[in-house]
DNA sequence: GCGAGTTATGTTTTT
DNA sequence: CATAACTCGC
C-alpha cells in the first residue's frame, strides 16, 4: 500500500533535493517529523510531498496541507502547482480549516454554519457584558485580562462547563462565572471567537466518530508546516485528523516556537515521537539561506538558551555580505540611518524589494515612516488587518455580517445609528429591554416595535424605516446553501456578488452620504471603502462560488503577513513576529535594546526571555546576504524620552564596550566569523567597568550615567504639576520614587522613571 | 439625540 | 502618546 512517486519524478527531484531532503520527500507512508533550523528547507519538504504524493497517485483531494499563515497557504498551492503537481490539495491554516469543519458538519458541531467569527475588540464587547452580567466590576477584572485567561483554557481544550468543576479558589471561581456568562453570550449571538474555532472543531472530531471517520477518509495524508508553535488544541485536531491513518508529517524548529504566550505548546513538537510510535525523524541541518556571517552570530545567540537541545547550523553559502550593529542617538537618528543605508544598497543595485526592517512592536513603525516619507524611500507596512479595523471598513462589513447573521448584536449595534438617524442611547436601552424581557433577539425586537409602549412614534419610524431597509438588502442575499451540492445547482444560475451588495449598501445606506458631508476626513473614509469594495471584487472573481458567509469569516481569518505584496520594489517594515517564515537579503532589526527585546513584560522569567530570544533569533535569520542590528542611547516611549540600556542580547552576540567613549560600540562595528572568540571576554570587561563585578549591570548603568538623584527638601518643577518640594526619595536605580509635596497643595509619589522632574 | 471637547487610562507579540 | 470613555451644551 506505500505509495512511490514515479521514477521520473524520483530523479527530478532527486538533483534538486539534498540526501535527508529526499528520505523525508520520499517516505510517503506513516507518520514523520523534520527537525529543521531555520533556511533549511522545511516549507520546501512539504511542497514537494505534496507533489510526490499526487505523482504516486494518491489524488489532491485526500492532502490537507496545513500552513501558519493564509499567505504561506496561498504560495505553498502555487509552488506544488509549479513542481507539476494539480490543484485540488487542501491547504490551508488551522483556524480556515476549522472553519470549513465546523461549517461542513454544523449539525453535529451543535452550532449554526452562519456564525459570526469575534475578533478582539467583539470579544472585549461581550467580556464586558458578561463580567457587568455577573455582578463584578470591570476594575477587579480587567475585561482583557479575562480574555486572556479564557483564551489560554479555550487553547487546553477545557471548556467552561468542564471549568466549572475545576475552579476552586475565589479568582478561578469568578473566573468561572465569567466564563460561562460569556459563552452563553455568543451563543445567543451565533459568533465564535478564534480560540472557540479551535476548540469547537476539535471536539467536533473527538466527540463524533462518524466525522472523524469521514474526514480521516477525506483527508489520508496530513500535513503540518511550523508545528512548534501549535497549541494544545491543534494538536488534538491534529492527532483526531489523523488517527485513521497516522500518515501525519510534521516540520518545525523548537528554537523557533515565537507563541508561546498565544499558547503555543512546545511539548507537541518534543513528544512527537511518543506520541505517533515508529515516527522516522529527519533532522535538516543545513542552512542554505545565510551567509556564514549571519550564522555564526545567530548560533552564538541562541546557545544562551538554556532549554533547548543543542543544534548546529551548517553553512553552506559562501562568505559574503556583512553583519553590522549600529547605535544611534534615537529612533529618529536609527530611521536615519536606516535611510541612508537603504540609499547605499540602492546604490549598489539592490531593489527595494529585497529590504526589509524588523522591530518588536508595531508603534516603532511610525519613526520609520516619518523617514521613509521624507526620505522618499517606497515601503509597505506589513500589517493587514490594520485595514479591516478601520472604523468606517468595519461599519460597511457590520452591515454585510448582520444580513447573514441577524443574531450578530454587535454588529447590529454597531450600525443601528450609523450614520446617524436618530436612535440614540435611550431608544437602544428600551429595545435591549424589551428584547430581554420576551427572551428574543434584538433583531427581533426590531419587528415588534409597535409593542414596545415607551418608544414614541416617531421614533418608532426611525426604526422600521432602518428594519425596512435591512430587510431590503437581505433580498439581495442568496440564501445560504452550505456545503449540499444538490441544491447548490439548482440556485447556481445567478452569481452573486459581495462587492455589489457592498457597494449597494454604502450607497444606499447613507454611509456614503455622511461621509461626504464631513471634508478631507471623509474623503479618505471614501477611499478606504472603496478599496474595500474592490478587494471584494478580487474575491468574487477568484472563488469559484462567492458567498457573503464565507467572504466575512474569510476576511476575519485575515492576517497581518496576508496584506504583504511580495512582488512590490518596496521595503517592507514589519514586527519579527510576522516575519516568521520570510527571508530577505538585507535585513534590518531595530531597537535592539532592554525592555524592547527582550520586551519589558518578559524579562521577569526566564522561559519568556528564552522566548524573547528566539524571537530575534528567528529575525536574524531571516537575512541571506545583509544584516544590521540597531539600538538607540535614547528612545521616546509612551511619550516619555528615556535613556535606553542595550539588549544584553547585543552582548550574547559578541559586542564590545568602548571605555572611552562610554559606548557599546563606537559608532558601528562589524561582526564576522573570524572575530569569534574575543567577545565573550569583552563583555566580562564591560560589565565589570560598570559595575565593580555587580550581577545587575542595567540600573547600574542608569545610576551611574543619568538617574538624577534629590534629597529631602530639594525644590523641582514637573511638566503639569508646577513647582514642589521633595519629601522623601527611594533610590531604586532606573524605578526610584520620588515624593513631592506640590505647591497646589497636592503630594505625590511619582516613579522616576516616568515623570520629568528637574531640580532647580 | 448629538457632537465637541475633556479627562482618564493603559500600554507586546496575533490566528 | 493615543485612544476610550466621559461630560456638557445645544
Amino acid at each position: 500500500m506505500t505509495p512511490l512517486p514515479s521514477n521520473k519524478l524520483q530523479e527530478a527531484f532527486s538533483s534538486r533535493l539534498t540526501g535527508s531532503q529526499q528520505k523525508a520527500v520520499f517516505h510517503l507512508d506513516g507518520p514523520l517529523l523534520v527537525i529543521a533550523g531555520p533556511g533549511s528547507g522545511k516549507t520546501r519538504v512539504i511542497t514537494f510531498r505534496i507533489a510526490a504524493l499526487i505523482d504516486s497517485g494518491v489524488p489532491p483531494y485526500n492532502i490537507c496541507a496545513i500552513t501558519f499563515t493564509n499567505k504561506a497557504a496561498d504560495e505553498m498551492r502555487q509552488r506544488a502547482v509549479a513542481l507539476g503537481a494539480s490543484g485540488g490539495a487542501h491547504i490551508s491554516t488551522f483556524h480556515s480549516l476549522c472553519v470549513r469543519i465546523l461549517r461542513r458538519y454544523a449539525a453535529f458541531a451543535g452550532v449554526n454554519p452562519n456564525f459570526s467569527i469575534y475578533d478582539d475588540s467583539d470579544q472585549l464587547k461581550c467580556i464586558k457584558q458578561a463580567i457587568a452580567d455577573c455582578g463584578f466590576d470591570t476594575a477587579n477584572f480587567p475585561p482583557a485580562r479575562m480574555l486572556d485567561a479564557i483564551s489560554t483554557l479555550k487553547n487546553k481544550l477545557i471548556d467552561d462547563d468542564t471549568f466549572k468543576h475545576q475552579a476552586d479558589d475565589f479568582f478561578s471561581k469568578t473566573l468561572s462565572k465569567i466564563y460561562l456568562r460569556y459563552q452563553q453570550i455568543l451563543k445567543d449571538l451565533n459568533a465564535l471567537d478564534f480560540d472557540d474555532l479551535l476548540m469547537d472543531a476539535a471536539f467536533l472530531l473527538e466527540k463524533h466518530s462518524e466525522v472523524r471517520a469521514d474526514l480521516g477518509n477525506r483527508f489520508k495524508f496530513l500535513l503540518i508546516d511550523e508545528y512548534q508553535d501549535t497549541n494544545h488544541a491543534q494538536y488534538r485536531i491534529a492527532k483526531a485528523l489523523a488517527s485513521a491513518h497516522n500518515n501525519i508529517c510534521a516540520t518545525g524548529d523548537p528554537d523557533q516556537s515565537i507563541y508561546r504566550w498565544r499558547g503555543a505548546d512546545i511539548r507537541n513538537i518534543l513528544d512527537f515521537e511518543r506520541d505517533w510510535p515508529n515516527t522516522l525523524v529527519v533532522r535538516l541541518e543545513e542552512n542554505f539561506r545565510s551567509t556564514p556571517g549571519i550564522l555564526e552570530v545567530a548560533d552564538r545567540l541562541i546557545a544562551h538558551n538554556h532549554s533547548r537541545k543543542e543544534k548546529r547550523l551548517i553553512v553552506t553559502m559562501p562568505s559574503a555580505g556583512r553583519v553590522a550593529i549600529e547605535q544611534y542617538e534615537d529612533e529618529a537618528a536609527e530611521a536615519l540611518g536606516i535611510a541612508e543605508n537603504i540609499e547605499k544598497l540602492v546604490a549598489e543595485g539592490v531593489t527595494l524589494g529585497k529590504i526589509a526592517v524588523f522591530y518588536r512592536v508595531n508603534a516603532q513603525s511610525r519613526a520609520l515612516e516619518e523617514v521613509f516619507i521624507r526620505s522618499k524611500i517606497p515601503y509597505q507596512i506589513v500589517r493587514g488587518v490594520e485595514f479591516y479595523n478601520r472604523k468606517e471598513i468595519r461599519d460597511v462589513l457590520a452591515y454585510l455580517k448582520v444580513f447573514v447573521n441577524p443574531a450578530d448584536r454587535v454588529a447590529l449595534l454597531r450600525i443601528i445609528n450609523t450614520p446617524a438617524r436618530g436612535i440614540g442611547k435611550t431608544t437602544i436601552d428600551k429595545l435591549q429591554n424589551f428584547a430581554a424581557r420576551r427572551n428574543i433577539g434584538l433583531y427581533e425586537a426590531l419587528k415588534h416595535i409597535s409593542n414596545i409602549l415607551s418608544i414614541s412614534k416617531t421614533t418608532a419610524a426611525k426604526l422600521i424605516a432602518f428594519l425596512t431597509m435591512i430587510e431590503g438588502f437581505k433580498k439581495q442575499v442568496p440564501l445560504d446553501i452550505g456545503d449540499s451540492p444538490d441544491i447548490k445547482s439548482k440556485i447556481e444560475n445567478r452569481k452573486f456578488s459581495v462587492a455589489s451588495l457592498a457597494e449597494l449598501v454604502f450607497s444606499e445606506s447613507g454611509l456614503e452620504q455622511s461621509l461626504a458631508a464631513e471634508g478631507a476626513e471623509g474623503k479618505d473614509a471614501i477611499a478606504n471603502i472603496e478599496s474595500l469594495i474592490s478587494a471584494a471584487a478580487r474575491y468574487d472573481q477568484e472563488t469559484e462560488n462567492p458567498s457573503l458567509v464565507d467572504y466575512l469569516q474569510r476576511i476575519s481569518l485575515f492576517s497581518d503577513v496576508d496584506a504583504y505584496d511580495t512582488s512590490a520594489e518596496r521595503v517592507a517594515l514589519m514586527t519579527l513576529h510576522s516575519a516568521k517564515g520570510l527571508e530577505f537579503d538585507n535585513v534590518f532589526i531595530v531597537g535592539v535594546e532592554d525592555g524592547l527585546l527582550p520586551h519589558e513584560r518578559s524579562v521577569d522569567f526566564d522561559d519568556e526571555t528564552e522566548e524573547e530570544r528566539r524571537l530575534f533569533f528567528v529575525g536574524i535569520t531571516r537575512a541571506k546576504t545583509n544584516l544590521c542590528i540597531t539600538f538607540a542611547k535614547y528612545r521616546q516611549i509612551r511619550g516619555q524620552l528615556l535613556r535606553t540600556v542595550p539588549s544584553q542580547f547585543l552582548f550574547e552576540l559578541g559586542l564590545s564596550f568602548s571605555e572611552s567613549t562610554r559606548s557599546v560600540v563606537p559608532e558601528s562595528c562589524f561582526l564576522g566569523p573570524e572575530q569569534g572568540t574575543h567577545f565573550q571576554s569583552e563583555k566580562e570587561s564591560f560589565v565589570s567597568s560598570c559595575l565593580g563585578g555587580e550581577k545587575n549591570y542595567k540600573s547600574s548603568i542608569i545610576n551611574h550615567k543619568l538617574s538624577p538623584r534629590f534629597h529631602r527638601g530639594d525644590i523641582v518643577v514637573h511638566k503639569k504639576f508646577g513647582i514642589g518640594t521633595v519629601k522623601d526619595f527611594a533610590d531604586m536605580g532606573e524605578n526610584s520614587v520620588v515624593t513631592v509635596a506640590f505647591n497646589t497643595g497636592q503630594t505625590k509619589s511619582l516613579h522616576l522613571k516616568f515623570a520629568k522632574l528637574v531640580k532647580i
